[in-house]
DNA sequence: GTCATTTGCGTGCATATACACTATTCTGAT
DNA sequence: ATCAGAATAGTGTATATGCACGCAAATGAC
């Protein structure tokens, strides 16, 4: 079911804006949350995990739309600082994952820094461009799901 | 010059999102790519270096809105595989890069390839959300360009 | 109960990303 | 001519990302 030519740019390449866009935004917010020890990723990591409460991987790999693996790393600097613990469930392949006390105190001190981050986006774009953007991002994520 | 209030929930994180979706653009294009052993960064990164000439880092730097240290380390591949050249110019600092003509062989090549990606995203998403999310990651880039 | 299969994770490897710092070269003021 | 400062680029360090592969535990067919 292919639609319309294409127009053979790779400058109007859609993966290079948008990674281009992801390098610019994530920039902003690092900057806000850096006060906080905290990169964006693991803001948003420690995020799912105190709300999730215990968390297997591979469910947060889900929530996350992010590689299993990936994860596996992404979470050794929060497990070093004792934000997050693992624990063994009754099954005994899976590694739950839970927000420590120190780490939810660390994410309740560090949303505002974020709250920051996103109003000066939301600033810097215009309420407009700001409900577009994020609209198109959140249709494409749908579209895009991998099966 | 504050706009909307903002509802605090990380889950609706832009930063969040916009990541998210170039994880998984990424990896559509990188699929396709991969016969010809260039990442998607690569192809884009080439692709500059063949269209502007002789160009020095810092310029591309510039064109990619990408950190010129990134830079050095993502040509490291690019210039071990004889793609891309460095010569010095008459400023001592400076280093030029052109694309050889391997490195331009094997970007002809992988066009195909690349317009197959960007048509599956397309195909995908449809017209209407791919010129949509587009036009907002343009206006962002815009928008959010550093001082 | 046994064993092939499935499930859930971690590792090895390679690339991507950027901040802080360093080194070299050029430029302009004196 | 000299030298302070600007311009250009690389390195050290740390995180982010995901594919291929391997390992252990659970599951299901028999």
């Amino acid at each position: 079911m292919s639609t319309s030519p294409l127009r053979l740019s790779p400058t109007e390449c859609t993966c290079f804006r948008i990674r281009g866009a992801a390098r610019r935004v994530t920039q902003i917010y690092s900057q806000h949350l850096s006060p906080t020890g905290l990169k964006i990723s693991q803001f948003s990591l420690l995020g799912f995990v105190a709300a999730e409460g215990p968390v297997a991987i591979g469910r947060l790999s889900e929530l996350l739309a992010t590689d299993r693996t990936t994860l596996t790393r992404n979470l050794k600097p929060l497990l070093a600082d004792g934000l997050i613990e693992r624990a063994v469930s009754g099954d005994k392949r899976r590694h739950e994952l839970a927000a420590t006390a120190a780490g939810r105190a660390l994410f309740k001190r560090a949303l505002p820094l974020w709250a920051a981050a996103e109003q000066e986006v939301r600033d810097a774009m215009g309420p407009k461009l700001t409900s577009d953007l994020r609209g198109a991002l959140e249709r494409s994520m749908e579209k895009l799901a991998p099966l």
